[in-house]
DNA sequence: GTCTATAATACGATAGAC
DNA sequence: GTCTATCGTATTATAGAC
């Protein structure tokens, strides 16, 4: 991905990713996200009906996105215990928090059901994703017969969005590290 | 406290309350405050130097209410692991999620330290007073020795935090629900 | 496809009357 | 203390030329 061959629609798709990541749907503004792809308004307007239009890709791609690397982090290790510890101690930009979480917080995302539905894909996909390797570790006796495994999966990925949460709080990963050392701890030990 | 008789002074703080919890400080306009309060843009600029003067005091008010909430509900329970669910499983208006945690994905709240310290104060609190909790059932034998309290509060309050945020992505409380149900399961076991 | 011009409204704040 | 008037800028588009 040559960021000199992107198209135009391209370039404004990730740009909205960016700022949407970082600001919010209500604090990002067209003109922000036409400043930083390079283009006019006559280019985005031409390419997308408006400001929801736009964000409905880009909400699509971060999704997309997610779930690809989460993918490729559930692939690592052996064990069920491996596996989901590759995914949750996975490289992240934790102070940045999570592209497709964050906007769970936005009320204009959460009161648009079109803009909402990605969200909420995405995270009932990665929920039965764990929720799928803790049963295989339950199957092969690694964790134990009692363990709910959707219960937990939920519980993991909560872990995962509060201690971004914490995080930006406190304006240091400590708390996040935390917060999956001490999950994994109750995990791992039963 | 009986809306009739607040000051014009305490109705800006608690609209702004209401507001930065549904909008957050990027989506809260002065005029937007002003019309919930009932006042004027001559009263607000009186009581209070601008928009972040007027957030300041909000974003105290809720850490404040939080706080006091979140200790009513350790003095339940006799164990421990009471305690602890009692503050898990006390009454929440889930969907519209942590009126001190939904800050902390804000940009200007965190870019700001002084509208930022609150929040660290908060959740620096609420761990430790989480961690004490744990600590005592640790002591007198109701959990493991080998359990750390630091570690395991800190997962708590981020599977609330982000409860909150796969509610809101789902558009309903049941991930809220399966993951403090997850997060209990696998401390009471233990 | 992309440009510039224009529009109606909102934002965040200040000024000065009362 | 609160009011209305005003300010300069930003927002979210639309219109029409190129």
């Amino acid at each position: 991905m040559y960021a000199e061959v992107m198209s135009a629609r391209d370039q404004l798709i990730a740009s909205t990713q960016d700022l949407l990541w970082e600001r919010g749907y209500v604090g990002t503004s067209p003109k922000a996200i036409q400043q930083r792809a390079g283009a006019g308004q006559g280019s985005m307007y031409h390419h997308f009906a408006g400001k929801a239009d736009l964000a409905l890709a880009a909400i699509r791609q971060n999704a997309a996105d997610l779930r690809a690397s989460a993918e490729a982090a559930f692939a690592q290790g052996t064990t069920a215990v491996e596996r989901v510890s590759a995914y949750l101690l996975r490289e992240r930009d934790v102070l940045r928090g999570c592209p497709v979480g964050r906007l769970a917080l936005d009320p204009e995302i959460v009161a648009n059901p079109e803009l909402r539905a990605p969200l909420e894909e995405t995270f009932d996909w990665l929920r039965g994703r764990l929720a799928e390797v803790l049963a295989e570790g339950i199957a092969n006796g690694e964790l134990p017969a009692d363990l709910d495994p959707a219960a937990t999966a939920t519980a993991l990925v909560a872990v995962l969005q509060g201690g971004y949460v914490l995080a930006r709080s406190s304006g240091t990963v400590e708390p996040f590290d935390q917060a999956i050392r001490g999950a994994l701890a109750l995990l791992e030990r039963r």
